[in-house]
DNA sequence: TAAATAAAAGATAAACATATCCTTTTATCT
DNA sequence: AGATAAAAGGATATGTTTATCTTTTATTTA
């Protein structure tokens, strides 16, 4: 339903959002996110190239997140990525329906929108909190892999 | 979000659904839906075996749907050529989640979730019935296109 | 300024989805 | 029975996504 490109942008982010306190490097990150470690890095530039995480290159360098988590909903990792598309058109081209699609198509599009809704208001500051039994990408439940 | 394969199904069922009287064959449903016609066989086949569908062959052979459209979601459709699949263990296979999904999982499940329930509440009459300015699939917006 | 570090960029490969073509099987009609 | 129609199945091709590897560029620190 959601790529794997985005599930690894979503994983990069929360990563970041878990551990503030300085960047962090590809390496790093795609340890944490079990993210192969090349292709993470693709990702972290369309991430920064959207300014949804900032890179800074050299010694200490790395990632950090461009915006408060509050103020970061899923829906910007996702759109970072591998952008959600809505049907805006018929998509055979049917003349007389141009824009204004039938009822199958207009079905198919309002799932897109619940979907990407969803992710507008959702934050992830949402996933950060609220903690569950699960902590995000954290093996253990009783320690945020920062403190090791 | 949805794939090109169930986009084809969807237009293949509703194809069918439109012109009840008689089997059609995958050369007819592929010009009306403008589906590539050797894609399109895989696609019935897929349909035919999960059912939604039923195959006839020979002459005046072709596919008719298997329900009726009130008792068919959508969701069938595309379950049947691709598969809505949920997150129901951990994609980091962090042992300590396990079954139990963390915030960041649970939301993007909640999104298959909420889709899924989406498609299994509207059928292929549903899209039928309620028409608007566009009929799904025909060009014209005054005839059927059964009708030529 | 030199060395080390880390992102950026480019090239290549593997896997999967989509699409096409060709042959075989099955049913129907005369 | 023979001819025809149509689905079923298999093999191959194209395109896109995912993944890996290597080189280049920018930054920091000593």
């Amino acid at each position: 339903m959601i790529s794997q490109t985005s599930e690894y942008a979503l994983r990069a982010v929360v990563c970041l959002a878990q551990n503030p306190d300085k960047p962090h490097t590809t390496a790093e990150i795609a340890k944490w996110t079990k993210v192969p470690e090349h292709y993470l890095s693709k990702v972290l530039l369309a991430l920064a190239k959207h300014e949804v995480v900032i890179s800074k290159k050299g010694l200490h360098g790395g990632y950090v997140l461009a915006h408060d988590p509050e103020d970061l909903p899923l829906l910007n990792v996702i759109n970072a990525v591998d952008p959600i598309k809505h049907i805006k058109s018929c998509p055979l081209k049917l003349k007389t329906h141009g824009t204004h699609l039938c009822r199958l198509h207009k079905q198919v599009n309002d799932s897109i929108d619940m979907i990407e809704e969803l992710f507008r208001t959702s934050t992830v500051a949402l996933i950060l909190n609220e903690p569950t039994q699960s902590i995000p990408l954290c093996e253990s439940v009783t320690t945020q892999r920062g403190a090791n």
